[in-house]
DNA sequence: CTGAAAGCGCTTACAG
DNA sequence: CTGAAAGCGCTTACAG
């Protein structure tokens, strides 16, 4: 391997200089520069990242949580995150925690000490539990996408998820539905809340009963909570999924259960992946500044590592948007029929 | 921060001494590893791993190159790599390339000299015109999911898309159809090629117009696709979607345009995701083996990175299996009405 | 603007 | 089984 000291002997300078031209932190007089630059290209050196990293202390690496990367949703913020800290000259290093806080504790045990300078964590399930190592960590950390009760003492950047779920009941209250199921993930409460609380302020109870929780968040789990919730009250006359997994799942169990949407059923959905590579082009939904959530975490992280936050600052709550699209439209005719 | 030698002056002993205990490289007297557990623990002691990777010339991290984790096929690979690297000990640094060679070319020079021990780069595309920076590199490289011409010089495990497609093919001529349409990535011309030559053998030639490229290789794009193909052709009685995320669109475009599936139309893809997060469940697929796939690259690098693999191996193939789903049926009464 | 020195925190032979 | 020494390849003040 070709070292500085090997590029130094060749430009008849000190290595020092030759570090001094890598990081351009010190000015080098133009013909020295030329002088090592060229040494540098006929031996072909590349600077050694990790010894860089002992020296300054800085990896230039960033930790990713997230449960996974197969929901739209997160497969998202991957790459939002991705490109945020790839602007700011910094790696990806990721993990996935697939809803099992043993796993995350084995990642988070791997990346002890100076192996990552931050580390974002995107979504608590499985998580909240595994809190309290945090506090023994060594570098800063970032909660963000987060829905369960928002611990102390860490920064947030998440989404108001109660206005998520109170935008999507609103909506269908404003269409006129009465009677309505909702399809949920056991961590999506606050979501459902939300949708609920739309509906108390018109009068409306959305019963316990019409909350069907999807067994596990993948589109088969999805699918037979639809089915039983359709089954359960067939004149339910919309549904509200509390994430696009979910949502697909209740457009196929509307197709089986031969109900059209909008017309015999609206659906309206929370993490929708508008322009995302699913089927899913015109469904009604709530979708969340994924972009915006990720740049912030990043940047806030980032700040932390050379500024340490205190105290730390309160959670940023992002606001979700309702996008209309075809799935959702007044209660038809059916309603009420069965 | 709390190093070596502070628990070392703590226990007693000397660094080295510590070291031996934290590796388990050689043996300790057991009381001695009692005092210096002890001291560990009373410190907090967690070994810094950047100055490990520095005296060691191993990071334990492996740099994964795919084109997006929106699409469900790298999705899976991710997931599948990751798990296949931590069950050895190693981490993931995450780069998607989004089909952008001058990105991807950015993330290389990124990760020069020591910051992986090695790299996996699954999924040729807009990378091909980039290998030759390959060569430059420091650490292995094996190549996945490679569909374009294989380079020389690197290992490579992929899949017979080849076969593939004419698993798709046949599965069709088996049901009897005639008539058929592809909707494609204009990267995977490997597997139109087998589809085709499972009509050849039959003595049935699909003509060029019957092959659509979708502009992009977004739903949005295949949708597009779909829609002229089934336009441009309504004879049309099958449909051999290319990769996962255009037969989500074809179902969509079949919908679209009133024609049931698999009655008035068969559907076929290659990539399906069966037990994946989407609404394809029931779809009639050619699965690729993802998780052979990627375990075998994982192996394949972290040996290379031990034993340089000289003469580098040959590529391996893996075989992919059609699934039959609820989507592909004999050509139906409407067949040739048109 | 350039050079000499110390140091980042660990591991690895090598003696004892 | 334990200790003294050298080294991994860089950066960072600090003199000159």
């Amino acid at each position: 391997m070709v070292t500085m000291q090997d590029v130094a002997e060749r430009a008849g300078v000190t290595k020092q200089t030759v570090s001094n031209v890598v990081t351009g932190r010190v000015a080098v007089r133009p013909a020295t520069e030329a002088r090592v630059r060229a040494a540098i290209a006929e031996l072909g050196y590349v600077p050694n990242l990790v010894a860089r990293s002992l020296a300054t202390g800085s990896t230039r690496t960033v930790g990713l949580f997230v449960p996974t990367v197969s929901a739209p949703f997160y497969a998202d913020v991957v790459e939002e995150v991705e490109d945020a800290l790839e602007e700011r000259g910094y790696h990806l290093l990721l993990c996935t925690t697939r809803l099992d806080g043993e796993r995350a504790r084995r990642h988070l045990a791997g990346l002890t000490s100076r192996s990552v300078d931050a580390l974002l964590i995107a979504g608590d399930q499985g998580l909240t539990g595994h809190l309290p190592l945090l506090a023994d960590v060594r570098f800063p950390v970032v909660l963000c996408a987060w829905e369960a009760p928002l611990p102390e003492g860490f920064p947030v950047v998440t989404v108001d998820y109660e206005h998520g779920g109170h935008l999507a009941g609103r909506h269908l209250r404003e269409l006129g539905h009465e009677r309505v199921a909702v399809l949920a993930s056991p961590a999506h409460t606050v979501r459902v809340e939300g949708f609920r609380r739309a509906f108390r302020e018109d009068g409306i109870t959305v019963p316990d009963g019409a909350v069907h929780l999807a067994a596990a968040p993948t589109f088969r789990g999805g699918l037979d909570a639809a089915l039983t919730a359709l089954r359960t009250d067939p004149s339910v006359t919309a549904l509200f999924a509390t994430h696009d997994v979910l949502a697909a799942a209740a457009m196929e169990a509307a197709r089986a259960l031969d109900r059209s949407v909008p017309e015999d059923l609206s659906v309206v959905a929370h993490d929708d992946t508008p322009e995302g590579l699913l089927s899913r082009s015109a469904l009604t939904g709530v979708v969340l500044p994924k972009r915006e959530m990720s740049r912030q975490a990043v940047d806030l992280a980032l700040q932390a590592i050379t500024t340490p936050l205190r105290p730390t600052p309160g959670p940023r709550l992002l606001l979700p948007r309702l996008t209309p699209g075809t799935s959702t439209a007044r209660p038809g005719p059916r309603h009420g029929e069965r």
